[in-house]
DNA sequence: GAGCGTAGTTGAACACGTTCAAGAAGGGCC
DNA sequence: GGCCCTTCTTGAACGTGTTCAACTACGCTC
């Protein structure tokens, strides 16, 4: 007997044949739609699958759970988020406005969905959750999002200490995953307020930052840096 | 005709009288006993009621949902906490070690329940839910965590700067909230993680409020207090 | 005691996420 | 075509949190 597609190594139903794919999208898109249009809660799994034509148990076939509806979001705005800040990061200048930049166009990229992101926030908070920001599956979303950080700190022209510079990315991921914890909260019109958070406290991390090469600072640095390396 | 008992403002069922107060007591007694022996999600309302001996309806009349008895939770918790740390605040002393005292014995207050905590937490982090720490709610258990960290800044014989001394309850009590995300996420045996992060980062926190009363950072004080009091 | 209104209580019913045994469709091999 | 194995699809069924119309128990006034 012969083989004639192997199998990767992490198979999902679905990912390899045509047919698969083609349901699989379909499922995809129309729960992403009406997640946008009801939010997480009142789009029931029934309504997906009545919507998308197909019966409520193939949905399954595809996604473990109504969760995993919810990765092709992040991928959505990650898209939407890294398209509107590559202009901003294409050429070099101080930390200060990188950041701002950076974070700015992830709130602007969130916001059409911030009625959503209160419903859905609930469940990507649970510990063990495979959305969870911290989880191994949403590793590939959250690995981008860092890159995106790296790329925001490469191309600052202000003064950094080294050992900092090199944990940055993720420490400012961190930061943005408080911002984005702000902004679920935040019941202000527009986020109001959450705009006013990143663009007054862009300053101070900068301020920090750019504090934390002059030498008295460096044991405070240090062990910050090692604790925080410790406890990741 | 006239009404012999005036009802509160606030008035729930069965707070006035004694049966409803009795049957009221039973729920939440069962309910807190089967939460922490077998979880949040895997303890029913349905087993609840049973286990009390009434009928799941009854316990929806004196509890609008089953988050709401949680809250009973929150005050065990923070009743264990209170007399844990009462005795190191008793005597005035350095920041540093009244802080870590109260933050450590607030890890230990919460262990027993770490893995209720891990199912439960989904609930309490969303934006809406009266068990938030943020809620109108948990309002009085929020406040009285803020008053023992009052308790410790004002036993504190460490300088610290006036402005930032006023509002250090309401950011310890914050970085209380940080701390506890953390150990909701903490998977380390005995969450280990989570005391050695308390460990550590207290004479952190405490080298930076030490920090706070030079010239050089007033600035710096003063921006970061005003943004917090803007958007709190 | 009779009547009445509130407080307390019940269990069936609803919609939900999820599971699963069963079947249908598709494609390679004789 | 006939067979077989994998991929795909179905819809009923389970257990869940929550709701609700109906009922009972109690305390008050006459």
């Amino acid at each position: 007997m012969v083989r004639t597609v192997a199998a990767p190594a992490t198979s999902e139903p679905g990912e390899s044949t045509a047919k698969g794919e083609q349901t699989r999208r379909l499922i995809v898109d129309t729960a992403v739609r009406l997640f946008g249009e009801q939010g997480y809660d009142k789009t029931t799994m029934r309504a997906i699958a009545a919507a998308a034509g197909v019966s409520v148990g193939n949905a399954y076939y595809y996604f473990p759970s109504k969760n995993h509806l919810v990765q092709a979001f992040y991928t959505t705005v990650q898209d939407a988020h890294d398209e509107a800040c590559r202009h901003a990061l294409a050429t070099p200048g101080p930390f200060v406005d990188r950041l701002r930049a950076a974070l700015l166009t992830g709130v602007e990229a969130m916001a059409p969905y911030h009625g959503f992101a209160g419903s859905f926030f609930k469940t990507a908070a649970e510990p063990g959750s495979p959305v969870s920001p911290f989880s191994a599956d949403s590793a590939p979303t959250r690995e981008r999002s860092v890159r995106m950080f790296r790329s925001v700190v490469d191309g600052a022209t202000t003064k950094i200490d080294p050992e900092l510079r090199a944990e940055l990315p993720e420490l400012l991921w961190l930061a943005q995953m408080g911002i984005t914890l702000y902004w679920v909260h935040d019941t202000s019109p527009g986020q109001t307020k959450t705009r006013l958070l990143v663009e007054r406290s862009t300053p101070l991390i900068d301020r920090l930052v750019g504090m934390s090469r002059f030498r008295v600072f460096q044991p405070v640095v240090r062990e910050a840096l090692s604790l925080y390396r410790l406890l990741r």
